[in-house]
DNA sequence: GACGAGCTACGACGAATGTAGTAGCTTGAT
DNA sequence: ATCAAGCTACTACATTCGTCGTAGCTCGTC
């Protein structure tokens, strides 16, 4: 029975925030990771997790030392816009427009935001669907 | 036992999504919409969806004729808004301008679209934080 | 060469979720 | 009155998730 769910629960996700942040870490430097932003697990939990996690082949294992260390397989970005993508589908019908909509105007946005993203609109309207932008 | 998970689950949403297309509806109906839309569920799966979501107090159901008739108790707007504040929450430590940022790198817009996000930008600045938003 | 600290593997378990069957009431048509 | 069609209430059930506990291996220290 190979592992066919093959999607991140929320506390997978948990973790894996943990592991971009850290970078390759052990269990227990996850575990206290979580712990310092109020997210009290059992060390057993985190490793339920981590595995989990291997299974699903978000993240890979080397055993050094001691203990195992586990590193992200997936970027951040990856991951983020899959789920916001997959929200888009859900509440919007795959439109991104009304989601920005949504957005703009039920959230706060600061000046500067406000600009960087007007000036993100003009970059899109000068390189029309360039697929990969250069960015960070 | 009140009902401890208050929480809309994506099947709760689709059947919720068809009350807010089709306006008031039966088990019936309902049914009939999702699947005109290739979610074929048994009566009775619906039926339990309504029920939970009446539960949850999502909807309003009363009786008419021989069957209820469900009613959305919570606009669109807002479950989406929750939805996507969310997701912001969980992703980008609640600031929407990463999660704007995200759309506009990674998805599809039209030049009409674009524009009307300008002109959205545009109202933001003229009116800043006016502490609560006018809305509904 | 036995001890203890720490690590992993595995199993467990309740709650939530998606999905549906069955039994029994209602009501219009015969 | 009788029946069938349709509706709801209740129950069920496999799976997934979140959460851990326990047992057993490993390695540095006495």
């Amino acid at each position: 029975m190979p592992p066919r769910n093959t999607d991140l629960t929320d506390s997978e996700l948990e973790v894996l925030k943990a592991l971009w942040d850290l970078g390759p870490s052990s269990v227990r430097e996850v575990r206290d990771h979580l712990e310092s932003q109020g997210r009290d697990l059992a060390y057993t939990t985190v490793l339920t997790f981590l595995t989990r996690l291997k299974t699903k082949r978000f993240v890979a294992s080397r055993k050094t030392g001691q203990a195992y260390v586990y590193t992200p397989r997936v970027s951040r970005d990856k991951v983020t816009g899959a789920r916001v993508h997959s929200l888009m589908q859900q509440l919007f019908d795959g439109s991104p427009a009304p989601l920005v909509l949504q957005l703009v105007r039920t959230e706060r946005f600061t000046a500067d935001e406000i600009s960087e993203l007007r000036g993100l609109l003009d970059s899109l309207d000068e390189s029309p669907e360039t697929g990969e932008k250069g960015a960070r």
